[in-house]
This record gives structure tokens, sequence and C-alpha cells, in this order.
DNA sequence: CTCGTTACTGTAACCGGTTACAGCATCACC
DNA sequence: GGTGATGCTGTAACCGGTTACAGTAACGAG
């Protein structure tokens, strides 16, 4: 591997001074056009490219920021990081990510790694309660903190509107006149789970039905723990007529396992989860999910995060909720009065 | 923002030199007992965290490497990354990733702007005939190349036997009887989907079943192309009884158009896919598909970077293909002579 | 007591950029 | 001719680490 040409070599070539290298690069300051040329050239003919890490090092920006994110699956991961990037590099920034972090002994090394290499953090946070998030991050830079439950004092954050999403599924639920509603509950460690969950029982609280424990079905937010419990409501005594998943991945398991029974959508079971992912709309039949528009949440994290970082910590501090939207299908609705059909 | 101390401060609070702090954080070179304790104290006390452009300046090393990739939707993404940053994280590595790249002249300027911030690269191309990926990286870095058509003879590469296994997918129905196939494409500049698409062809030309073109519908990888694809194919006069879906979302989309249409699957018509995605075994009837383990290939593209960049050069250029078997389900099987139910 | 060896520590030069400041022409104008 | 303004360019100090090399102290052997 031949070493790069450095800022030195191409000046002595153009017969220039560094300085003037780069000026021309970053069109600061006065150059002589035929000067630039010379510069140019040179630059072309060595194949030159300015060495990131030497110009973060004297300008302290880096032009890039971090994301910190736990272990996620599926759809999310991808659209939010789509939404993220596209944002970032409108902006020239680039983006430094570390996925699967369920110890925060480990995320903490990484954040210690990422000192020097970033000008920005976007951290999601498992946000359970027994582990509390680390709340301050050592680096000088400024955070935004993706859907953490208890948005910190200190740093800028982004929450999904969980509790909402999920008291409006439960109420369309309620509203269609079901009284005995299952949920398959996501990871208990888990924030978004949590809220989810919180958001049924309150809706069901404020109805004056009462939530048996019994119907509190465990699951991880994978297909095959919705596929578990499925099974599992199938072989109830008294089996509930609606169930409502923390996500569509347990939904679509769930699904699964309610068909294996010989069980109808939704005319024995209605089903309901969260996210829409974009498989939903083609279940048979639809699923019925809350929407969250995953890609604009990580564009809005990456704004938030690109105003504080030009702004300085001048700005107070921003607490935003994203909203979370119910999308009626065929896993709920009645087929002899369809709120909306299965097509797409 | 407060300003991190430097190592300089460090050492002058420990009352030792820069050198001795920098021998005790990599553990290089004799160090007392108790000037260790002294400095190890200091750091702590003051938060000192090293920082790592000017790390990387002087060792010209930074412990992370790039990913470039396309627009890739779906849960592709997310497994691809969980691969590689699980490996390279083991290896005290971490992952710029720059993703959502169609144009070829600006994955050039992401390139440039990579120049001293990663060890390597790894480069999945869109691959498209026309436009070629460019082959020459101009950084001074080793690249692993991801299913890139024609793998290059300067860089290493790792690709996907997607041949193989759309070969096996149509094998499949072959044997189970059906002669009269159609194949939903991918985008018509996807390596991946014309490999397929190739795959698809020479097994129909080996069995000597003639490719109706009629019945290459077009399709983009979405699901929703999926649908149209499936609309079409049941408005044909002549219906085939077996389709071959270039991805697994597509087959969801056509699964759901078919079903709209009131076709059974597999009696009237036998469906497969290929990506195996993690929903595939929950849909109703079960998807048959090809499975490629991606995080695994993730994974190889990691160990095979790191491995270039630890030997330096010398090694001989590798190129790898990852095998994609067969996982047959209840959408092609005829149902009173089960392969394989639906249940997971 | 002298010398060599070992164990530890400090000095200063790098890595490759940016930029404050100074220097030098050139030109206009008095 | 002097004077100041203007436009262009170069010098050298920094950013924050690493590390070759030199220096010092202590200790054992001869």
């Amino acid at each position: 591997m031949k070493r790069n040409p450095s800022i030195r070599q191409v000046a002595s070539v153009a017969g220039v001074s560094v300085a003037t290298i780069s000026r021309v690069l970053n069109d600061k300051g006065p150059v002589r056009d035929s000067t630039r040329d010379r510069v140019l050239a040179a630059i072309e003919s060595m194949g030159y490219v300015p060495h990131s890490a030497a110009r973060s090092l004297s300008t302290r920006r880096t032009m890039s920021f971090g994301i910190l994110l736990p272990e996620v699956h599926g759809e999310f991961f991808s659209e939010l990081i789509r939404g993220i990037d596209l944002a970032a590099r409108r902006s020239g920034y680039h983006l430094l990510v570390s996925s699967s972090h369920s110890d925060p002994a480990e995320a903490q090394a990484v954040l210690h790694a990422l000192h020097g290499r970033v000008d920005g953090l976007i951290v999601m946070t498992p946000g359970n309660g027994k582990v509390s998030p680390p709340t301050r991050f050592p680096l000088g830079v400024p955070v935004v903190e993706l859907s953490s439950r208890i948005p910190s004092k200190l740093n800028d954050s982004i929450r999904i509107d969980n509790r909402g999403g999920a008291r409006s599924a439960t109420e369309h639920l309620l509203d269609l006149g079901h009284r005995r509603l299952a949920m398959i509950c996501g990871p208990p460690e888990n924030s978004d789970a949590h809220d989810r969950q919180l958001g049924f029982a309150e809706a069901l609280f404020d109805h004056g039905v009462a939530l048996d424990p019994a119907l509190l079905l465990p699951g991880d937010f994978r297909e095959l723990s919705g596929f578990r419990a499925g099974s599992a409501i199938a072989d109830l005594q008294h089996r509930p007529t609606a169930v409502f998943a923390a996500n569509d991945a347990m939904a679509v398991g769930c699904l699964s396992a309610l068909r294996g029974r010989g069980l109808r959508i939704p005319e024995d079971v209605a089903l309901a989860g969260f996210d829409d992912i974009p498989i939903a709309r083609f279940l048979t039949p639809g699923l019925t999910s809350v929407r969250v528009a995953i890609a604009e949440l990580g564009a809005r994290a990456t704004e938030r995060l690109l105003a504080a970082i030009e702004g300085g910590s001048t700005s107070p501090r921003h607490h935003e909720i994203v909203p979370a939207t119910l999308v009626v299908r065929g896993s709920t609705s009645n087929p002899t009065n369809p709120l909306r059909g299965n097509e797409p």
C-alpha cells in the first residue's frame, strides 16, 4: 500500500506553501487564479486527498457523529439509520454506528472510544428502569437521546408516543365491542415495551374493563415469542376476543399461531400490532397497527443534534414527542362492516 | 461545553511526563507501580479520555472501517450491520456507515471524506452493468467488495450464491411438476437481482421448459411491486402455476394479491421467495424461500477485511461465495403431501 | 571503587492538517 | 518620492497524541 501524499509534498510540487494549498482546498483567503490552477493541477496529478484525522485535530471538528443503538431487530433499525444518514449527509456529516449494545458497561467503553471522533451523539438507550442510562456522556459533545423513558435534563430527547399509540389501538378494540383483551408484551426492561403496556392498561381502566393478569403474555419483540403467545392464547379456557401485540413482529407470529389453530381473524380473535412495518398491510388480513414515521424520527433527531452542534449549548433543551397513529386494517375491523379492506 | 483535558494537563497534574501517561494507557514500556497509580488517579479525577483523532494521526491507525451501502431496504440491512458490527467490535474496531447511495459520484465523494478516518472499507456496490463500480478506491486501505458482480482483481470480494439459490428454488418448483413458471424480478440494475434471474432461466433451460417472456414481471424488491405483479399474474389468461419472487418482500406482496383474488396457495399457485426473512415462516402458508446467512456474510467480510488490515497487502486476493440454501415450506409443497408444515 | 546492566522516566520530534501573523509587491494618490 | 492600502503568499505555532532516544538512579559484579 503506497502512502498518500501529504499537504507538504503537494506544496513542494506545486511550488507554493502549505498555507496556500489549504486555502485552495477550503476556499478561504485570497489566492491568485494562476496559483490556484497550479495547486489544483498538483493535487490532481498526485491524487491528493486531505487526511481527515489531521484536519479534525486542528479544526476540532470531525464532521461526523456517533449513534449508539441497543439490540434492535428488524425493519426499525434500517429505517432509523436511513433517516439519520440522509439528514446527516445533507449537512455534510458522517455516521459512526455502534449497534447491539445490551451491556451498559460495554456501551460506556464504546463511548470513550468515540472521543475525538465525533461532534455529537445520538443515543438510543434500552431505557430499562433498573439500569439507569448513562446520564452523563463524558465527551464534550451534544447528545440527543432517543426514546429514553426519563428525558434527561442535560440532553435533548426525542420520544415516540408509545403510550398514546397503545391507547388508541386499545380503544379501537374496545370501541369494536371487545371486553376481554390480551396483550403480548415486549421485553420487560425495554422502555418502549413498558410504555405500550401502560397505554394498554390505561385504556382498559378508563373504560372500566378489568385487566386479567393471565392475559398479559410475555414476549421479546421477535416473531417466535409472538407465535408462542398466540399458541398460549388459543389454548386458554376463557379465550380473549382481541389481542394487542406490543410490536408487529410478534403480531405476525401470533397471527400464524392463531391461524394454525383454526381461529379466524378477526371473527374469532381481533389482532392489532405496533410499528406498522411495511408488510403489515400485505398480510391476510391486513394488520391493524400503530404507525410511527421511523425515518422521520431519525431525521428529526439528526436535525436536533446538528442544531446543538452548530449553536453550542446556548439553546434550551428540547424534548420532543413524535406521534404514533393508528392504522386500521382487516385484522380488527369486522369484515361484514369493514372499516377498511385489505387492499394496500 | 467544557473542553476535555489533554494528555499534557494530565501529565502536569500527575507530576510526570506525557510519555509516561501514554505508557500507562497503552501498557507499553516499564512503569513503576507507584507512578502508575498516581497517573491513573489523575486520569480518573480529571475525567481524561484520550483524543482518538490525535492518536490516529500519530499511529496511522484509526481502529475503524467504513461501510458503503447502496439503497437497501428491509431486514437485509440491519442483519448485515449486526453481523459486521459484532465481528468488528470483537477486534476493537468501529464502524463508519454510509448508506443509501444510488449515485456513484456521491459515493466517490463520501469515499474521499473517509480518508484518514478508516483503516479499511467494505463496499457493497449496486453492481449494475452499465455504471461500473469504482474499481480503484483512492485511499491507501484494503477493501472488501460485497456481492459485486465482477469480482475485482484488486480487492477481496464476497458474494452470495444468487444464481445457485435461484436455481434450486426453480428446480424445486419444476420437481413438483410445475411447467408454467413466472418470476417477479428485482431492479434491473441490481446484480443480485440479475443473478437470481439468471439462475431461474438456467434451471428452466436445463429442464427443457420454455421461458415465456410475458411471465417475467418487473419488480423493485419492495412489497408493493410484488403486490402489483401478483395482481397482474392473477389477471393473466394463461395463468402460471408457480411463481418465483426475487426476494421475500415481493413474495409477501404477491401472496397478498393472489389471496385477494381468491387464489389458493399452493393449490392454485405455488410461491417461492428469496432471503428467508424472519417472517417467512410465519406467513400462512409458510413461505418457501432461499436462505442466506446475512449476519454471517457480514462477519465473514469483516474477518477478511481485518486480515487484510493486519496482514498488509501480502496475501493473495480472496474471492469467496457464501451458499444460499433452499428452505421448503407450505407455499410450494402440496398440502396433501407436505414436505414440511407451517409450524416454525 | 568502577563499570555494566537494568528499570524507569523525560525531551523533543514527529503525524498532517489549519491559521494568526508577518512580509512583500504592486498600485493609487498626493 | 513617499505613504498607505490592497492583494497575495510564506513562516511557524498549534491541535493531542506516540515514540526514538537520551538520561538518571540503583544495584550487582569484578
